[in-house]
RNA sequence: GCCCGGUUCGUCUAGUGGUUAGGACGCCAGGUUUUCAACCUGGAGGUCACGGGUUCAAGUCCCGUACCGGGUGCCA
């Protein structure tokens, strides 16, 4: 049986490379019939952030990943908050101490400071508090068991150190890379409870994965490095590890280093799924749903960095990854984010959407800018507009025109388009429009031709300008789509208006 | 510093010992269009990080170096 789970910790809003993560755990879980488990890794207290909790939750089903236990629906292996499971991890802490795999330790921050200082001071190529360092500090190596009974019961703040053993060649085995081997030399004595009573994430991690029945660890590659120590701790609780995979990070656009918060709104593309508002700061990130991205859209993105389907096909919805999705065709190598090609995969989903859907998206646009419209009409806008749209506001500023008048004309297009004769061109025509009596586009199209050709004029010294008058701008959709679109009432209106403000 | 991982067009990538190193995004040009987009056609862009091996044959296997990234916390 196959369960894998996500476990995000609650520090902040979670970001595309933990939704990336969780998007792969949750393809691999239903691709093989198995489970997808979302959990809470609150262990640090310090670094709690409230609402990060109900944004990741949100931000999951916003995009479509469900799963089938997690912290707000339950599950046979909760509580799903390692918040709520602390009495298990200091009982399995007391088992690795018994077994002779951990052990309490006194130091104080400065203590430890001092002791790597001094390390560093006589250039030792390891500075970590391990089986060289242990002897020197005050833990249970140091002490009798009679003062450690004693300070942990006079009320000392204490800590449970992993007991690394010495030498020890550890071989770990990644789904993606493939053996990693490791001297335990180069590992130290990591906490795996602290002082406050809390976890370290390394002891929760292993506890919850093992009681959680999880069989594949699904997990960002930054936690390469600590995977040695988490099979030394299966190996020391005898448990049987679930398997590893370690994805590759989502990096900078510019490649210098991991995608972080900060990258987003400074370069153009959103990191986040959602909107977020620091509760502390008040400082706000912009999402991938408020910036118009479709859902669909941000999966095939992050699908796509660091996977490939071994095909040409690109465009994919949550179905056809999952059929398609394996491990074994993720890449090795850290991706950089593509802002452009982002924008691309929005549109590209953006245009298997049906009119009526996209009319559906786009009325909340509309109602933000107080219009109200007719349904038929909404539906042949968005027909126009449909093939030159990223993003569905789009529809609102390249098609505002189709609603209101344009209230200012493109002063490129005027510049070039609006020529001493123009007015009065604009006028005749003006003319020549009110006597169309069948003002379809088709009709439009051929009338207005031919009255520009027996006028011995350009198309575009007559087109051009008519459009600027319409629409404020020289581009858009299809000319006479969009005449008779507007209504011929209206064009008219809109040329006098024009050619009397225009007129300088 | 030490440890681990990575390295194919600007970017995402195909490639598992024998191909003119393929596709996509972006870019450029042409076609279509009154215009823009979409669409179609074409183009530029890669000494497969570098240096050594192994082999009849290496982007593909091995070693070294460089560079990039990650880790090195009583953070996750």
């Amino acid at each position: 049986m196959v369960r894998v789970r996500f476990a995000p910790s609650p520090t902040g809003p979670l970001h595309i490379g933990g939704l990336r993560t969780a998007l792969f755990n949750y393809l691999f879980a239903r691709k093989n019939s198995g489970k997808f488990i979302l959990r809470i890794e609150d262990t640090d207290q310090m670094r709690y952030v409230p609402g990060a909790e109900e944004y990741i939750v949100e931000s999951l089903k916003w995009v479509g990943l469900d799963y089938d236990e997690g912290p707000d629906i339950g599950g046979p292996k909760g509580p799903y908050r390692q918040s709520e499971r602390v009495e298990l991890y200091r009982k399995y802490a007391q088992v690795l101490i018994e077994k002779g795999w951990a052990y309490y330790a006194f130091d104080t921050p400065q203590e430890l400071e001092d002791m790597r200082q001094r390390l560093r001071q006589a250039k030792s190529s390891v500075q970590l508090y391990n089986h060289l360092t242990r002897g020197e500090m005050k833990n249970s190596f140091t002490l009798t068991q009679a003062e450690v009974k004693e300070r942990i019961e006079a009320g000392e703040k204490y800590v449970i150190r992993f007991n690394m053993p010495a030498d020890k060649q550890i071989i770990v085995h990644d789904i993606i890379r493939g053996e990693v081997k490791v001297n335990s030399n180069t590992l130290d004595d990591k906490v795996l409870f602290k002082s406050d009573g809390f976890p370290t994430y390394h002891l929760a991690n292993i506890i919850d994965d093992h009681l959680m029945e999880i069989s594949h660890v699904i997990r960002g590659e930054e936690w390469l490095p600590s995977l040695p120590l988490h099979i030394l701790l299966y190996e020391a609780f005898e448990w049987e590890p679930p398997k590893f995979a370690h994805l590759p990070l989502i990096l900078k656009p510019n490649g210098k280093g991991k995608l972080s918060k900060r990258d987003g709104d400074q370069m153009g593309f959103p990191v986040f799924p959602l909107d977020w508002t620091d509760p502390k700061t008040g400082e706000k990130a912009r999402g991938y749903r408020e910036w118009g991205y479709l859902p669909e859209a941000v999966i095939n993105i992050l699908a796509m960095l660091g996977w490939n389907p071994g095909t040409d096909q690109e465009i994919f919805t949550l179905q056809e990854l999952i059929e398609q999705f394996s491990l074994d065709r993720v890449q090795k190598s850290g991706a950089k984010f593509d802002p452009d090609k982002a924008r691309w995969f929005n549109q590209q989903h953006l245009r298997k959407k049906s009119t009526q859907e996209l009319a559906q998206m786009f009325l909340p646009v509309l109602e933000s800018q107080g219009i109200e419209t007719d349904e038929q009409y909404l539906f042949r806008v968005i027909e126009l507009l449909k093939d030159r749209v990223e993003f569905i506001e789009e529809f609102w500023t390249k098609g505002f025109y189709f609603f209101e008048p344009p209230r200012s004309y493109d002063a490129k297009g005027l510049k070039k388009a609006w020529k001493q004769q123009t007015p009065e061109i604009m006028l005749e025509l003006k003319e020549k429009i009110s006597q169309i009596d069948d003002f379809t586009s088709e009709n439009i199209e051929r009338e207005l031709k031919q009255w520009v050709e027996s006028k011995e004029l350009s198309f575009s010294k007559v087109f051009t300008p008519l459009r600027l008058l319409v629409q404020g701008s020289t581009s858009g959709p299809h000319l006479f789509d969009m005449l008779e679109l507007i209504g011929k009432k209206e064009v008219i209106r809109r040329i006098e208006t024009g050619v009397s403000t225009i007129k300088r």
